[in-house]
DNA sequence: TGCGTTGTTTCACC
DNA sequence: CGGTGAAACAACGC
């Protein structure tokens, strides 16, 4: 389920595997990823190379040579594998299918091929992520539109205050009001989880009764969860359950595997109408006391 | 085989 | 108008 941590490791690898080389070919094998997009064809990037790659949230932009700019949202299950002529290959995204398997397979959607024989493949076995092509200038205007919040990490990231006032006047569960991209950008699922349990917050306690110094703590939970998911490009979660790596996820994807600070089972409930994992004992409701 | 899955949008309602 | 909660939706694998 890509996530901030998961977009970004696409972006860097866009960045150090596919800058600067032209595109020879573009194969679209599921139109409707182009459902959205202002130019209904990739065919306009043939000739062209990648020039940079930024991203917002969880929206890569991919920026191409001539003002050309292929925005991204990878959504469920969206992944790219890029993959040298007779070398290495990197993969950033949702790890199914298997990123050391055969490519290209059944899902994947999009196939572009760069003038030194390197490939990019575009995966989705959910099919809901999507592509937008648009010139460059667009870009700004299309992202304004979705009123995304602050990032989660970078030197402009969400501030305590921010999130302060975003809380007060929500009585909607904690962990709903930071996947709200309009409150801060980039969390998702698997990130709200481990941030809220670092944090040692009820993923149900109101927005609005969380206290002014568990919303620092929040805040650096979504920090250190952010920067923990980069480091290791990208949670392994695999059919709901979590591969960790140097402790990582704590919670999410563990359920009744021991909590990694107090022992105890780890749990799942809901909130909202989201599969939520979280530790009872060291996430306690009323988290004031002690 | 019907259910679970998540990010996002929409809708009814207060 | 804004907040809320629930439902809808995309489509597939298990």
């Amino acid at each position: 389920m890509p996530e901030l941590p998961e977009v970004e490791t696409a972006r860097r690898l866009v960045v150090s595997e596919l800058t600067g080389v032209p595109v020879t070919s573009v194969e679209v094998g599921l139109p409707k990823l182009l459902r959205y997009s202002e130019i209904p064809t990739l065919d306009p990037l043939v000739g062209h190379a990648v020039v940079g790659a930024r991203r917002r949230g969880k929206i890569l932009v991919i920026d191409f040579s001539s003002d050309l700019s292929l925005v991204v949202h990878f959504k469920l299950a969206g992944q790219i594998s890029i993959h040298h002529q007779r070398r290495d290959r990197h993969t950033a995204g949702h790890p199914v299918p298997n990123p050391l398997g055969p490519y290209p397979h059944k899902a994947t959607h999009v196939t572009v091929t760069f003038a030194n024989g390197t490939i990019a493949y575009f995966s989705d076995v959910r099919q809901f992520g999507w592509f937008r092509l648009m010139p460059t200038e667009s870009v700004a205007e299309v992202i304004e539109t979705m009123k995304l919040g602050p990032e989660g990490i970078g030197p402009d990231r969400v501030s305590t205050e921010h999130l302060r006032s975003a809380f007060t006047r929500k009585s909607i569960p904690v962990k709903l009001a930071i996947l709200d991209q309009q409150i801060v950008a980039g969390v998702g699922n698997i990130y709200a989880d481990e941030a809220l349990h670092r944090a040692r917050i009820h993923p149900a306690t109101p927005a609005n009764m969380v206290s002014a110094r568990k919303i620092r703590e929040l805040n650096d939970a979504i920090e250190f969860a952010l920067d923990a998911g980069i480091e290791q490009g990208g949670a392994r979660i695999i059919h709901q359950k979590a591969y960790p790596e140097n402790g990582f996820p704590a919670v999410h994807g563990r359920e009744g595997e021991p909590c990694p600070r107090c022992g105890g089972p780890v749990r799942k409930t809901k909130v909202g109408a989201r599969g939520t994992y979280f530790c009872p004992r060291c996430q306690r409701k009323r988290s004031a006391g002690k």
